[in-house]
DNA sequence: TTTATTTACTAACGTTCGTTAGGTAAAGGT
DNA sequence: ACCTTTACCTAACGAACGTTAGTAAATAAA
């Protein structure tokens, strides 16, 4: 065969996501999904065991991604507010360039089932635990004020992962302007 | 009857938000709002038309409360930053007196028919046009820094938005930290 | 005390849900 | 040429969905 159409099993994965995104896990049925797929509900099951296995997919994937975006761009800066700004950009380039899996992954994984459930909070607690480490030595050598490290990483990530929303919108923001307009926010404020 | 015990009415309208906020409008049939209720499906349609109902009321009713503590709120101070910041205030204050609520009102819209959510759409903008009007008379006073104001907006909306999230989490936050931390990042950023 | 209203029940409606069973026709490998 | 695999189909399963109908008991109004 070689060079394949691109083949069913990731069609029906990025459909997928296009209609957890739009509708929801909940909201969305299987017969929806054959449907935009463009075959019978039952032949969705020669491509995959379930729907939950859907969900479970695209959140772990997008967890990986977060992982390995995060760590190649802290190493490559030193000082906090560069490793900082490196991490936030990391961060919103996995979510520009999995528009519609991130907006799941950020919505939907209430939908998991123990044990995954209990996984992926613990995988999402250690990635902001690198975001709360940053902050915190950026505190230790004086380059950061004394914020409540906490509340800080909450209202970063708060920003961050809303970010997928301004790629729908009518105007055409680049990524860059993005993330030097929400990095320099929070690191400057808005005040002058 | 004079004093009656809360009504089923309420009841109802309480446990619905519990319900909607924790599995999602999809994920909640009235079978299980029922139940929580302590009574069968068939008996709530003696105190509601529709399940549909149920979510108009909540997310038209928090709408209405931002609009009324925003204008009060701003109407009582002057100059952009304490503008902002009583706005912000306000807008907190409507989220943490309705936790179950606002969660719904910020995730669930989504499942509105029209004309429902046109409606709520266009009231969504004029609030949040509110604050761009705050930001965007602040950079003509020169007490703001020349940002984009769209972004800026939607930053802060993010970072508001979420703060749901932190009242369920162990530590005990007031709200007026929670206010004052949020809008200090956001006004005057995190690095020294 | 009679009458009207409210609140709950059981039973059921038609629909949709996720998924399985079983079959068929084409494609690929040997 | 044969056999296996892949990819689809129709039909159907039992369960759950939102909601309606009809009724009995309790409560309030007259």
């Amino acid at each position: 065969m070689a060079i394949a159409k691109l083949d069913r099993r990731t069609e029906i994965r990025q459909t997928a996501k296009k209609l957890f995104k739009e509708r929801g896990y909940a909201g969305t049925s299987m017969r929806d999904l054959a449907k935009e797929v463009g075959i019978e509900a039952a032949s969705l099951y020669n491509h995959l065991s379930s729907k939950e296995e859907l969900l479970h997919e695209m959140c772990f994937d997008i967890a990986e991604q977060f992982f390995t975006a995060f760590n190649t761009a802290v190493a490559e800066e030193k000082g906090s507010s560069k490793k900082l700004k490196a991490a936030i950009r990391a961060h919103i380039g996995v979510i520009s360039s999995n528009l519609d899996a991130s907006t799941v992954f950020f919505h939907e994984w209430v939908f998991l089932k123990e044990p995954e459930l209990g996984k992926f909070k613990k995988l999402r607690y250690q990635y902001e635990q690198g975001f709360r480490e940053i902050i915190q030595k950026g505190i230790a050598d004086k380059d950061f004020k004394e914020v409540n490290v906490k509340l800080a990483v909450f209202t970063i990530f708060s920003a961050l992962n809303a970010t997928y929303d301004l790629y729908k919108s009518s105007e055409k923001l680049s990524q860059e302007e993005i993330v030097e307009s929400i990095s320099n926010l929070l690191l400057k404020g808005l005040k002058k």
